[in-house]
DNA sequence: CCGAATGTTCAGTATATACTGAACTATCGA
DNA sequence: TCGATAGTTCAGTATATACTGAACATTCGG
C-alpha cells in the first residue's frame, strides 16, 4: 500500500473504533473503497497484514450493512468485492442500516413506554421526557426517510442553499399561493 | 428505579456501546435525562448499581460531551448532575461534539491528500476517490453547521415539509424573484 | 487544625471483543 | 473421483476496554 492509501486506510480503521465498527472491517472497507479494481479476500489480508478468516468475517459485516458488492470474474472462482458506487450510496446505505438497527427498535422501545399509565410522579416526568424524545426521534427518521428518496443532485441544491431555506420556509405559503395564482404549477 | 426507567436506561446502555460510549456512560446519562431533580454521584452508582469511581469518569465524559450540567444546592457540598434541557438541546450538543471529534479530523486527512501529486495511477484514482468524499463530507459539514443555526421551531417546520421542499427548490429562482418583485420582502 | 464527607486517580482485575490458525466444507478442473 | 483452491467456522488466545476498590486530594464545618 503506497503512503496516500495508507493513512485513508488506517484513518479509517481509528474512525471505525470510534463508531462501533472494528478496525479490520473499517480499514477492508477503506481500501475497498479507494480500489478501482475489485479485489479477493486474499488480497485484502496481503495488504492489510491480518488474517484470511478476519477478512472473511468482515467481508460478512459488510455485505450485512450492504456496503460492498460481490463480483465474480469469469474463469476465476474467488469471490471479488468493491465498495459501492458513489459516496452518496456509501451515506444512503450506511444511514438506512443504522435506522434499521438502531432508530427502530429505540422508537419501539419509546412507543411501548407511552402505553404505561403510571401512578408515580417520577415515573410520570419519566414518560413525558421519552414522550418528547420520541416525538423528535419519529420525525427526524420521517424527514430522513423522504430526503432519502430525493435524488442526489435535489439534496445538493438543498445543502447549497444551507439556511436561507429558511427564507422559503418563513414565506412558504404565499410563496405557493402566489406562484399556484402566477401559472397554476404550484398546488 | 422502576421498570418503566429500567428500561429506558438498559436501552440507552445497549446502544451507546454501538455508538462507542461506553455502557455505563450511556446509563448515566440516560438516568439523568428521565430524572427531573438533579443527582449526585451517590445517588447514580447506587441506582445503576456500579462504583463510585465509575460515575465519576462517566460524568466526566458526559461533561466533555457537554451533555450534562452541574448544579449545586445550597447548603450541600455534593455535586449534582442534571442533563441539559430539550432533545434538541442535546442533539446539538452531540452534534456538534461529533464534528469536532470526528468529521474535522477526518476533513483534515482528506485535504492533506489533495495536495499530494501522485504519479502512480492507483493512487490518482484513491485521490480521486477522496476527493469526491471529501467534497460531499465538506457540504454536509456546512450544511450541518447552517441547520444549527435555525430555531428548533424552524427546523420542525422544515422537516414537516419534508421532500415537498423539492417543489420550493425546483422553483426557488422564479420563487424568489416573484415574492421580490410582489412586495420587496425577499433579496 | 482536625475529622468527616466528597470527589479523583490509578493499579490491578474482570470482561468483552477482536483476531488467529487450524479444521472443515464446498466447488472446480483434470 | 481426487487433489487443489477458495471460503467458512470455531476454539483458543491476545488485546483492548471497562470497572472496581483503595489510596489520595480537597473542602468544609466545627
Amino acid at each position: 500500500m503506497s503512503p496516500l492509501i495508507q493513512s485513508f486506510v488506517a484513518h479509517f480503521g481509528e474512525m471505525g473504533s470510534r463508531w462501533g465498527i472494528n478496525r479490520t472491517v473499517g480499514q477492508v472497507y477503506a481500501l475497498l473503497f479507494l480500489t478501482e479494481r475489485p479485489l479477493n479476500a486474499e488480497e485484502l489480508a496481503e495488504s492489510l497484514g491480518v488474517s484470511r478468516s478476519n477478512v472473511s468475517i468482515s467481508l460478512k459485516e459488510l455485505e450485512g450493512w450492504q456496503l460492498v458488492r460481490l463480483t465474480r470474474q469469469p474463469g476465476d472462482r474467488r469471490e471479488y468485492y468493491s465498495s459501492l458506487g458513489s459516496v452518496w450510496d456509501i451515506f444512503r446505505a450506511v444511514a438506512a442500516e443504522r435506522r434499521r438497527r438502531e432508530v427502530e427498535p429505540t422508537l419501539s422501545m419509546l412507543r411501548q413506554a407511552q402505553l404505561e399509565s403510571p401512578a408515580d410522579p417520577a415515573d410520570r416526568h419519566a414518560q413525558r421526557r421519552m414522550e418528547e424524545m420520541y416525538e423528535l426521534a419519529e420525525l427526524a427518521n420521517g424527514w430522513f426517510d423522504e430526503l432519502q428518496r430525493l435524488s442526489p443532485e435535489s439534496l445538493v441544491q438543498l445543502m447549497k442553499l444551507g439556511s436561507k431555506v429558511q427564507k422559503l420556509l418563513v414565506l412558504k405559503d404565499r410563496t405557493l399561493a402566489v406562484l399556484a395564482q402566477g401559472d397554476g404549477v404550484a398546488r
